[in-house]
DNA sequence: GATAAAATGATAATAATTACTGATTTGAGG
DNA sequence: CCTCAAATCAGTAATTATTATCATTTTATC
């Protein structure tokens, strides 16, 4: 028989955490939200979690290149910038091009299943700070 | 003054084994291929000299999603695929598509630099396993 | 060769994540 | 509303990739 899932307070305040910021927040982020309302949850009860809504698709981990795992509840197929200053990592609004998956598999023998496309460069904020300078 | 950079017979064999293969391998691959030469080479000798080829730009440190860091002394850019049965690393031989950072900055307010492609699917030999299934 | 700086091997430390354990919460049936 | 088994929790220990430390060895220059 599948193992059941029971609703639980702490894994529904992670959900709407992340339902409602666009930070892409990490374990340890998220770990310090819901300790604002959970003073006493425990950080492995918040990755237990996140893995749990990962594995249900409800939400994606990302993968920024900074040693930490990020979340994010938006699990439409869209892409990210992570700046490179203040390691910031930013929802871009921008099409999909499936069509590179054609393109990869021309001279690949294998089969391209679909793709992630990791931007980098500088958000707003630290643009403007580096123009002022 | 700058810190001088001393020849190494380690760090040299790391080089040779990354500029002669092509399976894009971690610290721990390395380590147990330099082991050969070297019986004595310490964990931490490898990992030192991965950093500083990296930081000398003569290799490139891949993420491949898979908890590892990959090593790479193809430097030029380029795209891979990472085989979601077997989970190893291969080239792509397809054309650097850097017009989709003018696509991604088109709504963002920052500056694009650059980008990262990570492709997924089946390695040739994993698809051969399923379609014999 | 003698010398000083850099690199090494061995080992300890760090830090993100996962696993374990006994207590608590949840939800379905009576 | 009560009960009970299963799921979840808090707290903590374990795991694991990577980095840091340090005495010794190697490298390059005089």
């Amino acid at each position: 028989m599948a193992t059941a899932i029971k609703y639980s307070r702490q894994r529904e305040c992670i959900k709407e955490y992340l339902m409602h910021t666009d930070t892409h927040p990490t374990a340890d982020m998220v770990y310090h939200h819901v300790r604002e309302q959970f003073p006493k949850v425990s950080l492995g009860t918040v990755y237990r979690n996140l893995s749990l809504l990962t594995e249900l698709g409800e939400i994606i981990k990302l993968d920024c290149g900074d040693g930490y795992d990020h979340f994010d509840a938006n699990t439409k197929q869209h892409y990210h910038v992570v700046c490179t200053e203040c390691r910031g990592v930013f929802d871009l609004h921008m099409e999909p091009i499936d069509h590179v998956n054609v393109l990869a598999g021309v001279n690949f023998n294998g089969k391209i299943a679909g793709h992630h496309i990791m931007f980098y460069g500088l958000c707003e904020e630290c643009l403007n700070k580096h123009n002022q300078e």
